[in-house]
DNA sequence: TCCCGTATAGTCGGTCCCGACTATTAGGGG
DNA sequence: CCCCTAATAGTCGGGACCGACTATACGGGA
């Protein structure tokens, strides 16, 4: 499978957004702004412009007005093109499709947790689990706002549905590994540096090392 | 919270590898990948060589010899220093503390899954769970060789331990909106526009309108 | 009426990141 | 013994991405 030509999602919003209406690059920031798709989108005016740019140049929409409003900077309005329409919807069926690596910063954190030594990873790792709550009832604030009060359909907010299920997951891990932590149940290895190779000791492991 | 001075994850790996031995960056790279860590980090020669270069520059790490091996390219050797050390424990309990953003490309394609109608999504959908069921299986294999031999103890590959949660949920979450979509408990309005905004019409939602 | 904060709209320079490329050598099958 | 592949080690140019900055207009309190 060939790299896509643009990757960056926010073109996928931008698309989203002019299928349904001739919009400005500001206008397209507020729009998904106002219906809580910054959670899903990274919404940044420089990475916008840009990937606006981009669109055009690869003919997927075209400007079709410039307009001034008294003194205030030019405007440049843009529409979908037939191919760019196309390509939403190619786009999305990939997406969906196929899973690609991420490399969330938690897991990176989380190959290292050993070097905290167990007090302080559980303590983190309970911080965290906070946070995590508070970002869960938020959501499930603004579903019951929206969605909860049927002034927009369900399918229209379904990614924070699912986002929700993954935060929750993630929480859910999270204090299991708190737990196992603070009981015991998981060991915490010392690591020493031998002439040999790397050496661990601890509770339940046997001694080994690493060819 | 100030911005950190270097973002990208890979260098938290970076420092982790020199905190038990001086190595020079293809050695690391190669280090990464024979023991798993490649699904934690992007592990990508160009932005290796980028990311030791930026450590150095910051001090946290420096080069301790540069040798060559008959006509080979020249191998820098780096090493950690007091001040990267310190530098990588507070790095970790940070990540772990306090979650970001993230914006998985999957999260992006659902935002637009109405755009695919209801037998697409579901198709896709399902191709995906697919995927998802063999990378946990793949993952599953992996530690049953290392820790569950003994060979390696559990703490040492914990993030796989979480990645595997995390899919798991992404793979429940799916499976049950592909049989939401199948069973039409998730309805499916169609958008349409008219000229005083968006309207919608579904099987179980009543009309509307976004203002 | 004057000022100040906020909303509107976008530009720009620099950093980060990627992947394709180069160059050398060890190893092994024919 | 020779060629071909894989492994070793790293360079480089260009594109993506970010966030700080500019400039104008509007609304409301002092």
């Amino acid at each position: 499978m060939a790299k896509r030509k643009i990757s960056n999602t926010l073109a996928l919003a931008v698309l989203g957004l002019l299928r349904e209406q001739p919009m400005h690059p500001y206008e397209m920031a507020t729009t998904l702004r106002e219906r809580h798709k910054d959670g899903s989108f990274k919404v940044n005016s420089g990475s916008l412009y840009d990937t606006v740019g981009a669109l055009a140049r690869h003919g997927w929409i075209e400007p079709v007005e410039t307009a001034r409003d008294g003194r205030r900077p030019e405007r440049t309005v843009y529409a979908t093109t037939e191919s760019g329409r196309h390509e939403f919807v190619r786009w999305i069926d990939e997406l969906l499709r196929t899973p690609v690596a991420e490399y969330p910063k938690f897991m990176a954190a989380v190959s290292y947790l050993g070097a905290l030594g167990p007090d302080r990873a559980a303590e983190a790792l309970a911080e965290r689990a906070g946070h995590l709550a508070q970002r869960i009832e938020e959501t499930n604030a603004v579903l019951a706002d929206t969605v909860g009060s049927g002034r927009v359909p369900r399918l229209f907010m379904i990614e924070a549905e699912c986002a929700l299920h993954s935060w929750e997951a993630e929480l859910a891990w999270t204090r299991r590994t708190i737990a196992e932590i603070r009981d015991g149940s998981l060991s915490w290895p010392e690591v020493q540096r031998t002439e040999q190779g790397w050496t661990w000791s601890g509770p339940t492991d046997s001694k080994g090392s690493t060819p």
